[in-house]
DNA sequence: GACAACCGATTACATCTGTAATAGATTACG
DNA sequence: CGTAATCTATTACAGATGTAATCGGTTGTC
């Protein structure tokens, strides 16, 4: 398993459209993200260098302009960030965090019969040992 | 409602210390942090400096020393450091966010028994419109 | 073939962060 | 009192970040 590198709040964005669909050009990175951010085009192939420096993208040549895709998956980052927010704010208690959200978030009943669902089959995973 | 500045990680530790317990002197906070996470007293002094100038903590003068105090509550912090962890990672769906935790994060049966209540008594809520 | 358009690479630059060290004021000790 | 210890304030400094602009090469256009 490759480390996943440190991923910054903007770099995400980039992120998140190369996860949704790849390999992409800068300039479809671009039309995926810039508007919808405000950002330059120029912001966003930083961004894409950058990323690809960290080790987070790669990219082939194709002509002369190059395809992006990530070389991480979400999965990884996801799980890297949440680590990382539940021990910065909830000191890792995942309990009180999960409490929190689960009180406050809005969540469709769908959403709350799902968790349920997972839940029920936590409680009884428990229960027989 | 005074806005929250933005907090970095390293200041996390030393709001927590002070949400936890205040007023504190800067040598009380440098006991409770510096040895857990390995830093120098002077590292301490320098966040607490840095927090002072955000905004975040505000202090009196105890003769020459100084006694520190969070000027924003762990509640909007806690707020906004999920928003934003929610928009960056989840793209702001909570539902998805907490299935994940949910299902993978260490849970106490008896955390386990509390969420259940807590979505028990939301979907109650919502089914007598 | 000349010039414009486009692309990635390099450079810019102010902030923020992590992590301290030094300076200056003050106080406590001898 | 004078000197050392102790505080806070100021300064340091490199790396990360947000947000671009410029450079240099390639290509498409007339």
């Amino acid at each position: 398993m490759p480390k996943t590198p440190a991923i910054s709040d903007a770099e995400w964005d980039v992120m998140q459209a190369l996860w949704d669909e790849s390999p992409l050009t800068a300039n479809d990175v671009v039309e995926r993200v810039a508007e919808k951010k405000g950002w330059n085009p120029r912001t966003v192939k930083t961004l894409l260098n950058r990323l690809v420096k960290k080790g987070a993208l790669g990219f082939e040549a194709e002509g002369k302009r190059y395809r992006y895709r990530p070389r991480v998956t979400r999965e990884e980052c996801v799980r890297r960030e949440s680590r990382s927010f539940l021990s910065r704010v909830f000191g890792g208690a995942a309990g009180p965090m999960l409490a929190q959200f689960v009180r406050e978030a809005p969540l469709t009943p769908d959403e709350i019969r799902q968790l349920r669902e997972i839940l029920d089959r936590r409680q009884q995973k428990g229960k027989q040992p």
